[in-house]
DNA sequence: CCCGATTGATCAAAGGTTTGATGATTCTGA
DNA sequence: TCAGAATCATCAAACCTTTGATCAATCGGG
C-alpha cells in the first residue's frame, strides 16, 4: 500500500470506477488501466441496466431474470430442445435444468421426452406462458426504451458495434465459454 | 405465433441477438428494436466477458466472481464499513453479510464492530487477503488486457464514453437500483 | 431527557448458479 | 454386432442473491 489519500467518503457504485482506475495504478504501475476502466464500466453499466429491469418489471410479475431469459427464448425461437434453450439463454444445462422445475411448477412451460431421441428433452410454453412473455416482454422493452433514450440513435449503433467488434474478438483471445 | 420461419439450427448465444430482434418485430410490430437490439447486446457482451473472467481467472484460484468483487473494492478502498463495501462493491448488505461468511471463514476478510457506531462493521483485508487480491487482480488484469485488444485505443474510449453517457441518463429514467 | 423513527447488520426462505458425478441413451468404429 | 465413447438430463453440495422480518444501536424532535 504505497499511498494513503483517503478515499472519497462519497463513493458510489458508479463513482468507484475512476477512483478504482486511478488507485490501481498507484498500487500497481503496470496495471492496464485502459483495459480496467473498459471491463470496469461494461460491467457495472450492464448490471445497472440489468438491476433495474429485474426488479422494476419482472419481480413485480412473479418472474426471476433467468425464468424472463427462458421464456423469451422459448417464445422467440420455440419449442425447442432443453440444450438449444441453455445454449441461447446463456446458461449450462445443469442450471437450466433447476430453473425448469419452477417455471413447469409455476406452469409457463412443458416438459416433453423428445420423439427421435429420448435422452433429449423438448420445452414449450403454456399458454400461460405465451402470456406471461407477451405482458412481461411489452413491459421489459418500454423500460429498454427509456434507458436507450440516453443515447443518439446513430451512438445505440455504434455502442452495439463495439460491442459486437469485442465479442468477434473473443475468440482470439481464447476465451472460456459456458459448456 | 405469425409466421414459422424455423429458427436456424445453428443458433447461439450471440448470434440469437440478430435473430431475436427480427423475430420480435414480426410478433410485435409495436417493439423499440434499437432498444432492444442494444440492452441484449449489452447483456450478452458482457455476460461472456464476466463469465470468461470467473471462470478462467478467479473460480481456479479459489474465489467467486462476488468474492474478487468484495475484496478488489478492500484492497483499493478499504478498509471501511461494511456498509460502503455493499454500495461499492454493487450487493444488497443482506447479501454483502452472507459473501462475508466466506471470506471470513477462509480467512481474507475481517469483521470489526465499528468504535463510533456499535451498529457498524468495519471490513479489512488480512494479509492473506491482501496476497489473495493482488495475484488475483494481476491475472484478472491480463485477462482484460487481452478482451482489450479486440478493439482500437480510440474505440474504447468511446465505449467508456457511451456506456457513462447511458448511465448519465439512467437519473432521467428514474431507475431502480440496489438498497 | 426520552420515546418514536431511522439505520446497520443479520436471519430466513425461496431461488438460481457452479462443478463434478450419475444414469440412461445413442453413436461409432472395428 | 457390439463394446467403448460421447451426449443428454439430472442430482448433490456449496454458494450467492432476493425480499422481507428482526434486533440492536443511534438520532431527533418535543
Amino acid at each position: 500500500m504505497t499511498d494513503n489519500a483517503a478515499p472519497p467518503s462519497d463513493l458510489t457504485f458508479w463513482s468507484f470506477v475512476d477512483y478504482a482506475v486511478r488507485k490501481a495504478e498507484q498500487e500497481l504501475p503496470s496495471v492496464n488501466t485502459d483495459a480496467m476502466r473498459m471491463v470496469l464500466t461494461l460491467n457495472r453499466a450492464t448490471s445497472m441496466v440489468i438491476y433495474d429491469l429485474e426488479s422494476s418489471v419482472h419481480r413485480p410479475r412473479g418472474l426471476t431474470w433467468p425464468g424472463f431469459r427462458v421464456i423469451f427464448a422459448l417464445w422467440l425461437a420455440g419449442p425447442m430442445e432443453a440444450k438449444t434453450t441453455a445454449e441461447i439463454s446463456g446458461m449450462s444445462r445443469a442450471a437450466l435444468s433447476a430453473l425448469l422445475n419452477t417455471l413447469e411448477r409455476d406452469g409457463l412451460i412443458v416438459r416433453e421426452r423428445a420423439a427421435h431421441d429420448r435422452r433429449a428433452l423438448q420445452l414449450s410454453l403454456t399458454e400461460a406462458g405465451y402470456g406471461a412473455i407477451l405482458g412481461s416482454f411489452r413491459a421489459h422493452n418500454r423500460r429498454e426504451s427509456a434507458w436507450a433514450q440516453a443515447l443518439e440513435p446513430d451512438e445505440r449503433r455504434e455502442l452495439v458495434r463495439l460491442l459486437n467488434k469485442l465479442m468477434a474478438g473473443s475468440t482470439d483471445a481464447k476465451a472460456k465459454f459456458r459448456s
